[in-house]
DNA sequence: TATATTGATGTCAGCGACTGACATTGGGGC
DNA sequence: GCCCCAATGTCAGTCGCTGACATCAATATA
C-alpha cells in the first residue's frame, strides 16, 4: 500500500471525526452479525480504524459500548420529574418523567432499538448491564423525589414501581407495530399497575 | 514436607468433603478481607486446598460463588406463590411468597447476610449479578402467576412490584436491629407501595 | 484379592479482556 | 514556524476462563 493511501485511510480513521461514534457503530454491526461473544474488542477497533487500547479509553469495558446513550435518558427522566408541579403526587411526577423520555422513543429510533435489544437479549452479561442501568435510573429518580420532599421508603418504592412500568412499556414498544406510541403504552402500563396493587 | 504430611493435607483438602462449600467459605473470607477485585480465583482455590481449574468446575465464574444459595430462595418463593389459595389475588399470592421466604431471613443468618451484602455493595460487577438474580426471581414468580391463570402484563407487573417490595424489605432487614422481623418488614413495605401507587 | 470403572481433581497451554507506562502524532495557539 | 496538548498507538503484563488430557481415590466387579 502506498504512503498516500495509508495517509488517506489515516485521515478517515485514526484522526477522523467521532471516534467514539465509529466504535459504537462497529460494535453494533459486529455484535449483530457474529454475536457478542464471538466478537473481540480488537475486531471492533480495527473496523473503526482504531486500536483495542483506544476502545478502552472511550468505554470502560466491552459491554459499555452498547449503553453510550443511557446518560441522556437519565437526564431526560430526572429533568421531567424535577420539573413536575409540586402539587403532583410522587407517582404522577414519575409518570411525567416516563412520558418525557418518549422523546427518544420515536418511530425513527424504533428499528435501532429493536436491533440493540435483540443483541442484549441474546447475552446474559449484557442483560446484567442493562439491569444495572435500569437500577441506576431508579436511583436517580428516587434522589429526585427526595429532593422534592418525598421521604423514604416512599421515594424508593415509587421510583422502583416507575421503572417497572418503564420496562413493561419499553418491551411492548419494541415489539409493537409502528402505529403504537410510547405515551399510550406508558399510561396503559401505569393504569394496570394501579389496578393490580390496589 | 514429608510425604506423610502431604498425604494428610491431601486428605483434608483435595479429596476432602464439601469442596464447593470450602470454596464458598474461602471466597467470602478473601472478598471481605482484601476486596473482590484484589482477590484472584487462584487464591480462593488455594485457600480451599484446590486449584483454580476446580473452582471453575463448581462455579461458572468468580461472581457466582457468592450466589450459590439463590436457587433455594427461588424455590421457596415459587412454591409458596403456587400454593396460595386460588381465591387469593395475584398480589396476595406474591405477598405469601415473600413471607414464606422469611425462613432464610432469620436471626442466625442476619450477620452472614450483612457480611455478604457489604461485599456485594462494594463492587459494581457483583451488584449486576445480584440484579439479574432478582430479575430471575421476578421471572419465576411471573411464570408461576401465569400458571395460576393471571394474564400478562398483570403477571409480570405484579411480580416486578413484588420484587421491589422484596428489595426494600431486605435492605431494611439487613440494616435493622435484631428485634425487627422479616414478616413485619414485608407487610410494611407492601402496605406503603399500595398507598403510593393508589 | 485384584482389576476395571468412574467422578472429582490436577496440569498445561492458550485466548481474550483489561491496564499501566511510555512513545507518537496532528492540530491549535504563540 | 515552533510548541504544547489531547488523542492515539505500542508494548508488556495480569487475570478470568476454557479445552484437552492426565491422575487419583473410592467403588463396583470379577
Amino acid at each position: 500500500m502506498s504512503a498516500a493511501v495509508i495517509a488517506m485511510i489515516g485521515r478517515m480513521t485514526r484522526w477522523g471525526p467521532d471516534a467514539k461514534g465509529r466504535l459504537v457503530q462497529s460494535a453494533l454491526e459486529l455484535y449483530a452479525k457474529r454475536g457478542y461473544d464471538q466478537t473481540t474488542v480488537a475486531e471492533i477497533a480495527e473496523r473503526a480504524g482504531l486500536t483495542e487500547r483506544t476502545f478502552f479509553r472511550h468505554f470502560a469495558d466491552k459491554k459499555e459500548v452498547l449503553f453510550a446513550g443511557s446518560n441522556n435518558l437519565r437526564d431526560l427522566l430526572v429533568t421531567a420529574v424535577a420539573g413536575s408541579p409540586s402539587s403532583a403526587a410522587p407517582i404522577e411526577a414519575v409518570a411525567a418523567g416516563l412520558l418525557a423520555a418518549g422523546v427518544v422513543f420515536n418511530e425513527e429510533r424504533r428499528a435501532h432499538s429493536r436491533r440493540r435489544q435483540s443483541i442484549i437479549a441474546a447475552n446474559a452479561e449484557l442483560r446484567e448491564r442493562e439491569l444495572i442501568k435500569m437500577a441506576s435510573l431508579a436511583s436517580a429518580i428516587a434522589d429526585t423525589l427526595r429532593r422534592r420532599g418525598v421521604p423514604d421508603p416512599a421515594a424508593r418504592l415509587t421510583a422502583e414501581a416507575g421503572i417497572a412500568v418503564f420496562r413493561v412499556a419499553f418491551d411492548r414498544w419494541v415489539d409493537a407495530d409502528n402505529e403504537v406510541g410510547w405515551s399510550d403504552l406508558v399510561r396503559g402500563s401505569l393504569a394496570e399497575l394501579k389496578v393490580l396493587v390496589a
